[in-house]
DNA sequence: GCTATTAACGCAAAGTATTTGCTTTAAGGG
DNA sequence: CCCTTAAAGCAAATACTTTGCGTTAATAGC
């Protein structure tokens, strides 16, 4: 199920939106998250549990719905001086953000609904972020790179042995993708 | 939750195993899939909900072990005379495949629960069709190409597409992925 | 084969979670 | 400031999940 696009924003609505989110943060730190249930989050949050229901239909959608936020760049993208370096940079928090046991979780949460939107959005920010890098690389005068290839030949792989795992994800190895994408390593 | 490794594998185990399988195919074939219940599996099935509980712990589980057996495959990768054109094909059956409503529903079921099994098993499959068409290969004297090239640079961008969405699996796109693989498109 | 052992199933009751109809509250517009 | 109505609260009804215990049948030992 789909959270809606609520037509009221301000006041009560968004109060409660911010408890429930807080109460999950809060639940999810404390207890394994196979255990956490709604009319749990509900009494954590002071809300009843059909306002859970009513509002975001099941517990995957509400987890989907607070990873994207928790996912959501606070910031842009390090300015090291150089675009390879930004752009390994970010790769690498990524990763070292991921690679741990809440990243895999959000991750999870974020692919685990049948609506694609809550995982849409996280390709979005990837993209929102190396576009800022792009951005700033053709500021510089340095040749932008392909957003596209980065995403199709850095990020997918990474996410690909989050997901299934079989294989560590090493900075030798994240390493070794950067310097398979061409309009990165091979300027021309 | 695991599905746990039976002690006991024939007869009864065996068949109730198969039924509940049946079941869900069949259920999911009928109605939509966020309204499959256990209750409801179990009675398609002809046994109890708690024997499919205790059995397989919670529904994503169970649609996870489900959904790796339909991705399970039943033959080797077919052989048409050369290796570029075996990988190729198989990667276009693949994202026929996938691209489906029902094989999106698929991949979700097998990366949505904590347990990592079900994914790794599917990364072990199509790695095991990957060496088939690369032992072929070296038997009929090409140079066989890297597995784990094909995985990250052809497997990892389709399975994140078709997570992410954001972009269409075209056979073009495919194509622009398979060209990518140095160990395939220029053997040397 | 036959029996003993015990994993796995069935059943039913107890415990939770989810849905739903109705009432109340408070955003946002006029 | 009042009206309209989206969204929340409440509580009863329904549905799902867990659990204890008796029963069935798969396997091991003889």
């Amino acid at each position: 199920m789909v959270v809606k696009e609520r037509i009221r924003i301000g006041g009560r609505s968004a109060r409660i939106q911010e408890a429930v989110h807080r109460a999950v943060r809060q639940l999810s730190a404390e207890t394994d998250r196979d255990q956490l249930t709604v009319p749990q989050i509900a009494a954590e949050a002071g809300v009843t549990p059909s306002t859970i229901y009513r509002r975001w239909g099941d517990l995957a959608s509400l987890l989907a719905d607070v990873a994207v936020e928790r996912l959501r760049p606070i910031a842009d993208p390090e300015d090291t001086g150089a675009t390879a370096s930004d752009v390994r940079t970010f790769i690498e928090q990524y990763v070292e953000e991921m690679t741990s046991p809440i990243g895999r979780a959000l991750m999870r949460d974020v692919v685990s609904p049948l609506e694609q939107s809550y995982s849409g959005k996280c390709d979005v920010f990837t993209r929102q972020h190396l576009s800022t890098i792009a951005e700033r690389a053709e500021a510089r005068g340095e040749t932008p790179f392909d957003i596209d290839e980065v995403i199709d030949h850095v990020m997918a792989p990474i996410v690909y042995h989050l997901l299934f795992g079989n294989r560590e994800l090493t900075l030798a190895y994240c390493h070794s993708l950067l310097g398979r994408v061409q309009s990165l390593s091979r300027p021309d």
